[in-house]
RNA sequence: GCGUAGGUGGUAGAGCGGUCAAUUACAAGAGACUGUAAAUCUCUCGCCUUCGGGCUACACAGGUUCGAAUCCUGUCCUACGCA
């Protein structure tokens, strides 16, 4: 039987795990690395599919748990599957659902982003856990939707089922994420879960057809502990997945060793998918961890929010000063945005609550990011990649 | 000219004797955002501050009171009605 999803490296770095290759899917190649543009929704918030094309990013990522609740998945289905629904030609992912176990569960309400160390036994703490969106047993994960207030129970195969209604060419196991506050004992206990989950995923994925011309990533967990990591790296490796996904909560120096510890342990002939990173250096880091692709809400999100990515550094664009800035958001950039429109229009836009803001600094900062990674592809593949990095950190930082 | 209702911080608009530097919303300023409950959220928003507090303020000027944005008198101004 054909493998759906396949993996050729071209170029391995000879001073860290970093390599450059391709993914081979049903719907094109991925020249790795690449940056996964998310669409949790099917959609990449403001954009059109002619805008995202123009972008040219090579992967879109949608959400399980979001296209189950709305419009169903059988509705993906009948579409011909999110590439035709979403009208996106290229490749596909899907994430499980296991972080909304996390965001709707043990996070929820708590102010915190996978990074923060804060959280903890505040009144707002409390109260809310009395009332998760996500509670978590052996077999799955009570849901309430959070759009009507109905419950849903989401299990390994339930997911699988769901995504292979959806379509994508590329699917994920379903996990639990943890927080980095979490005690050990309370990771270890649910990377175990996560592991049994992780087989059953595979078993119920190669017992269907779309098993075929789906490509299914096992999810590695552990938190910041490198004997998690080793471990899950180890059993995740022992089953029979198309690629894996690094998934996380990290404390935000721990990302970059974290990531080592794992992809010295995956087989090199898969690929690795860093799942929700993004910020500019940590790119850097995962592709010299050896990660093959990444995805990250940020570059749309803090597009929405008026913070703009520049080689210089972020941007806020609402700040006062940029009101009778005539030039374009980042000297030099070649998108849509940058070439025809200026600061002081799109702050306008902003501070009128204009709607176009949001697909403008869209374009811009899914453009900056996407090419971003494809800059440190191609600098691999020059042998230059020591000091593209240089220059762009000692740029982007200062 | 007479009558009525009013004049509160950038704006609208609460407050109607002490708990008021003054609810709230908007505007404004700054920050946050990493597998999207996010066109969201947080903080600041009279002046000064060693962050304890200090000072000046609710049209203006007087007055009553231990105490006034709140009550009284006068002045000025605004809206509506009648001349």
């Amino acid at each position: 039987m054909k493998n759906p999803i396949t993996f050729e490296i071209l170029k391995e770095s000879t001073d860290s795990l970093a390599r450059v290759g391709v993914i081979h899917t049903p719907h094109g190649d991925i020249q790795t690395p690449s940056f996964a543009v998310v669409g949790t929704k099917a959609t990449v918030k403001a954009l059109t599919s002619k805008q995202l094309n123009d972008i040219n990013p090579e992967v879109l990522l949608a959400n399980t748990y979001h296209l189950y609740l709305k419009p169903g998945s059988e509705i993906l289905k009948m579409a011909g599957g999110l590439n035709k629904f979403a009208n996106w030609s290229k490749p596909t992912m899907t994430d499980s659902g296991g972080f909304q176990v996390f965001s709707l569960g043990k996070a929820f309400g708590k102010n915190i982003s996978k990074f923060t160390d804060e959280g903890g036994e505040n009144e707002e703490n409390k109260r809310m856990e009395k009332a998760p969106f996500a509670t978590i047993g052996e077999d799955g994960v009570a849901f309430r939707s959070h759009i009507d207030g109905s419950d849903h129970f989401l299990t390994p195969e339930k997911s699988i089922e769901i995504q292979h209604n959806i379509g994508a060419d590329i699917i994920i196991a379903f996990d639990e994420p943890t927080s980095p506050n979490d005690p050990i004992e309370y990771q270890k206990e649910a990377l175990e879960r996560t592991h049994r989950w992780a087989k059953r995923c595979v078993e119920y994925h190669k017992s269907k057809p779309n098993s075929e011309f789906q490509g299914l990533y096992g999810v590695v967990q552990g938190g910041k502990f490198p004997d998690l990591r080793k471990e899950s790296a180890e059993y995740i490796s022992s089953l029979d997945f198309d690629g894996f996904a690094i998934g996380g909560s990290y404390n935000k120096n721990d990302i970059g060793a974290v990531v080592n510890i794992v992809n010295n342990i995956l087989p090199k002939d898969k690929p690795r998918h860093l799942l929700g990173i993004g910020e500019p250096l940590d790119l850097f880091d995962g592709v010299e961890a050896g990660c093959d692709t990444f995805d990250c809400v940020m570059p749309t999100r803090n597009a929405r929010n008026g913070s703009i990515l520049t080689k210089n550094g972020k941007i806020n664009i609402t700040n006062t000063k940029y009101r009778e800035d005539f030039g374009p958001l980042e000297e030099d950039c070649e998108c849509e945005t940058c070439t025809t429109y200026t600061r002081a229009y799109i702050a306008h836009l902003f501070h009128s609550d204009e709607l176009l803001s949001n697909t403008l600094t869209s374009i811009h900062n899914v453009h900056f990011l996407v090419n971003l990674v494809r800059n440190i592809r191609n600098s691999i593949l020059e042998g230059s990649y020591d000091s593209f990095k240089k220059s762009f950190i000692s740029e982007y930082s200062k």
